[in-house]
RNA sequence: GCCGGAGUGGCGGAAUCGGCAGACGCACAGGUUUCAAAAACCUGCGCCGCAAGGCGUGCGGGUUCAAGUCCCGCCUCCGGCACCA
């Protein structure tokens, strides 16, 4: 007998319905003029970051931003949207092409069955992914798009050829954007990099700078993602100022400065060692040791110049500027020219001057090599003895402070005492600008963008070297496919492998002559700056998207995706929208207009008393403790990412096949806030597996004699009047959750109602189940789905409207009031819903008599519905 | 160093607008059922205390009838940036 009951069994009812779905194409997305199209349907566009197919297979990081993704496509289906919810494979790239190397396999035939792994792994959780625009930015079909847009940016100018030194990856073979390099190491494997000269693509991304930064303000993304993305535009207004170099008739040291108004403090001035003017100016004397600090600075990587910059260093060139706002005979006037690597050559012009009153770092270096640090502040806080220091430039002051009387030039044209900052920066730029030794400038952080990479699986450039330069590949001919290569490996020389493809680089120009193909390839971020596009309309023929169907689709209403993402490809996908724009191809100047991080999921790990992590296989649990299985020592339990190196990751099928996809769904989103990082806790995956349960068993006898329904639930009746008011209380509860993507709080919402139908099983009616079904069907889709079928519900649930909310059923008659005294909770009063406060107030000091007794009461506070307070004496 | 975010029971977390702190889940304890176990179900479960009661949202102050929530000053953890002139 026992073993025929009807228990939940998620492995027979998932894959039935996920073959339903995918035949049927349950989620198929229409496009305007597709047949069925409705027009009055407004759109929702739901992304998700498409994954690297990496061999790995999915990580339960991947099912969390997914399931949140899908619960709301679902949603807004049953809320009447047309939804957009796409998903593709991010496939050319490093990881990729590592990979492949690591098993000397192509990494054509990697890629294609991580792919597939990838795809079935994502079927088998339920996803509502509209499948027919499954793309894959390894296709030809797809990067034949990806060479036209570049295309596009060649043709406007923001695609030109490099020499300027780029980072090197000696370990991983290429060059790398500046977004991948962290602290001198690369992102991905933390290899050391270098800078080196090398000729490459580079997108002019700079020169939308102030529209990325302006354009932020309009989106709905978090305020510390914004700040990211403004961080690393990095804009700085301020001036730039010419000196003239003393003994060198007509050359000019150009600096930039935020704080012109310090140009009376200029005590000498700082260029970077690799600045163009440091050979000519440098004096015999110096030319030694100028040389011996260039190449010292030069031989040091990016890494170890930011990991020494605690002391600064640094050499005087041997010559003299003249700051231009003394008299050319003025001994004040003249300043010497010192190189520093703290000087960085790429910002602004590559050269400073120094005001070590006002400049935390420039006041180091005047104490360190004994450079004058001459007071041009005179403030008054009160404390005399800090004042003075100030006054006497022996404090380095950054911020604002009242300007010193000696503030001005000999003809009074400037004055600062009294001014503010603002008037102070102003009054010294209108007279740079009017003399014509400066002019007001704007800066930027942001570099261009470093576009290609010395690789094999990337995206060919549609580019010949011919004898008369570059010629591009006409549109016919596109895509420029890679040549197949059994050795693909880098060269271990800043050289494309695709050097030896020497048939596929060989080849003829327009004009039949002789031409080599580039060989360098495109990023990995190429393919990814505009997918969700080509999710648009993916298998047109025509062109990268019709613009009807970005008009329509775009912009993309909720994007989720991990943070590592904040600057890189949120950056560039922005910028590529903007010149698609530009040029006429897409409406929108923003592709994302929602933007949400999901957290990290963590996992369990287990520390010995030196703090080494111990291995999950090297523990052991003992009562409440977790100790090492060896030693016997008792471990700390700490939470920290999932590594193989702790053995402790979560594969998503170990989960499917234990517990089913719904309770993986369910979990993931049930652990708590979306956008937080929380540990995996296995113990707690079965309690939401027993609200499944639950959920089955309100439905579903446990014997099959007693037939497939429970009795009460073969034909409609009435509904149970306190069941059917907690119900359109989660309705609406859940309605109002799923809004705010607050999932945890909505399906513990959903358990509440489960407890409560559990208890008066019989009171349920079919007609509430129903519903109940409709509610979890973004969560559990699977589950959901069965029950309704089971149900007899019309169609099928996942598209069926989400059920209504009657508001009359959302208050009560009577509400429990909190009666405290003197703020302390004393007792509890139960009174008619909305009644006047002189009757909450008579309950309420029922309630609290005892309390009450003897005392003067001075206030009384009634907050209706809620609470009453007693201020008594 | 600078800029964000966070800190609530044994654990994950809830409290959406200043109004009953600890919803929901886990773990744990007791019980029902069972030959037994699992499962399921029921009850309890912040801390101290026999109780009355007191204490309690990282720490110290403040505002308020009322503070996890607001203000001031700290501490710790996580993420980002890091000599950007």
């Amino acid at each position: 007998m026992t073993e025929q009951k009807q228990t939940y069994d998620p492995a027979a009812i998932e894959p039935k319905w996920q073959q339903f779905w995918l035949q049927h194409k349950v989620f198929k997305a229409k496009n305007p003029g597709d047949p069925g199209f409705d027009p009055a349907q407004p759109k929702y566009y739901a992304l998700d970051m498409f994954p690297y197919p990496s061999a790995a297979g999915l990580h339960v990081g991947h099912p969390e931003g997914y399931t949140a993704t899908d619960i709301v496509s679902r949603w807004k289906r049953a809320k009447g949207c047309n939804v957009l919810h796409p998903m593709g494979w991010d496939a050319f790239g490093l990881p990729a092409e590592q990979y492949a190397i690591q098993t000397n396999t192509h990494p054509a035939k990697t890629t294609a069955a991580n792919v597939a792994t990838f795809r079935s792994q994502l079927q088998r959780l339920g996803f509502s992914y509209d499948w027919d625009r499954e793309l894959s930015t390894a296709d030809p079909k797809y990067f034949r798009w990806t060479q036209w847009i570049w295309k596009q940016l060649h043709a406007r100018g923001l695609a030109y050829e490099s020499n300027a030194p780029v980072w090197w990856c000696e370990a991983l073979g290429t060059v790398l954007a500046n977004d991948e390099v962290i602290n001198g190491k690369s992102e991905r494997g933390d290899h050391p990099c270098e800078r080196r000269p090398l000729r490459q693509w580079v997108l002019k991304i700079t020169e939308y700078a102030e529209r990325l930064l302006g354009d932020l303000d309009g989106l709905d993304w978090s305020e510390s993602l914004k700040t990211m993305q403004r961080e690393w535009i990095g804009k700085s207004e301020g001036a730039e100022i010419d000196f003239d170099v003393l003994g060198h008739a007509g050359t000019k040291v150009r600096v930039f400065t935020t704080r012109a108004d310090t140009l009376f403090g200029a005590s000498f001035l700082v260029l970077s060692p690799e600045h163009p003017l440091v050979a000519s100016i440098t004096a015999p004397a110096q030319r030694g040791a100028v040389v011996d600090y260039q190449k010292t600075a030069a031989s040091k990587s990016e890494l170890e110049r930011t990991e020494l910059a605690k002391e600064k260093s640094g050499v005087w060139t041997g010559a003299h500027a003249h700051n231009p706002l003394f008299a050319a005979d003025d001994p004040k006037g003249r300043i010497p020219i010192w190189i520093a690597d703290y000087v960085i050559v790429t910002y602004g012009t590559g050269a400073i001057m120094a005001v070590p009153a006002g400049d935390e770092r420039d006041f180091e270096f005047a104490t360190k090599f004994g450079l004058p640090i001459p007071g041009i502040f005179a403030p008054q806080t009160g404390d005399a003895e800090r004042d003075g220091r100030i006054a006497r430039g022996e404090v380095c002051c950054p911020d604002e402070a009242p300007y010193a009387a000696h503030c001005r030039t000999a003809d009074g044209a400037i004055a600062l005492a009294g001014k503010s900052l603002a008037q102070g920066k102003r009054a010294v730029l209108d007279w740079l600008v009017a003399h014509r030794r400066g002019e007001a400038k704007v800066t930027y952080k942001l570099r261009d963008w470093l576009f290609s990479r010395q690789r094999y699986w990337g995206e060919p450039f549609p580019v010949l070297h011919t004898q008369d330069g570059v010629e591009l590949v006409a549109d016919a001919q596109l895509p420029v496919e890679l040549p197949y290569m059994e050795d693909f490996k880098p060269g271990g020389v800043p050289e494309s492998p695709l050097i030896r493809a020497k048939d596929w680089v060989a080849t003829k120009d327009s004009k039949g002559r002789p031409a080599q193909r580039e060989i360098n390839t495109m990023p990995g971020a190429a393919g990814s700056s505009w997918y969700f596009l080509r999710f648009c309309d993916p298998h047109n023929a025509n062109a990268f998207c019709s613009k009807a169907a970005s008009d329509y689709w775009l912009p993309v209403d909720l994007y989720v995706g991990g943070t590592e993402h904040a600057v890189g490809h949120l950056l560039y996908s922005r910028f590529w929208t903007k010149v698609l724009h530009d040029a006429g191809s897409v409406t929108v100047k923003e592709p994302f207009h929602k933007l949400y991080n999901q957290g990290m999921i963590q996992a369990f790990a287990y520390q010995d008393a030196r703090g080494a992590t111990v291995p999950k296989a090297d523990t052991k649990e003992v009562g409440d403790d977790v100790v090492h299985a060896t030693t016997g020592e008792k471990l700390k339990q700490i939470v920290t990412k999932m590594s193989k190196r702790y053995g402790n990751v979560v594969n998503p099928d170990d989960v499917v096949a234990e517990y089913g996809a719904d309770t993986l769904r369910l979990y993931e989103m049930y652990m708590g806030p979306l956008a937080d990082s929380k540990p995996w806790n296995p113990k707690d995956v079965p309690g939401v597996h027993r609200f499944l349960q639950r959920s089955w068993r309100l439905a579903v006898p446990e014997f099959p004699e007693h037939g497939t329904l429970h009795a009460h639930l073969r034909s409609d009746r009435p509904d149970d009047p306190e069941l059917e008011k907690a119900l359109h209380r989660t309705i609406h509860k859940v309605d109002g959750d799923i809004e705010r993507m607050a999932f945890n709080t909505a399906i513990s919402a959903m358990m509440i109602f489960v407890n409560e139908a559990t208890k008066g099983m019989e009171r349920l009616s079919r007609s509430q189940l129903l519903r109940f079904a409709q509610l979890l069907q973004p969560f559990a889709p699977h589950i959901a789905e069965e029950l309704w079928e089971r149900l007899g519900g019309q169609g099928l649930l996942t598209r069926a409207p989400w059920p209504p909310v009657d508001p009359k059923l959302l208050v009560d008659d009577e509400v429990e009031i909190a009666v405290q005294v003197l703020g302390k909770l004393r007792g509890r009063a139960l009174v008619p819903n909305g009644a006047p406060n002189d009757v909450v107030l008579a309950a309420a000091r029922v309630a609290v008599a005892s309390y009450l007794e003897g005392k003067t009461v001075i206030k009384e506070i009634v907050v209706p519905g809620k609470l009453v307070n007693f201020v008594v004496k």
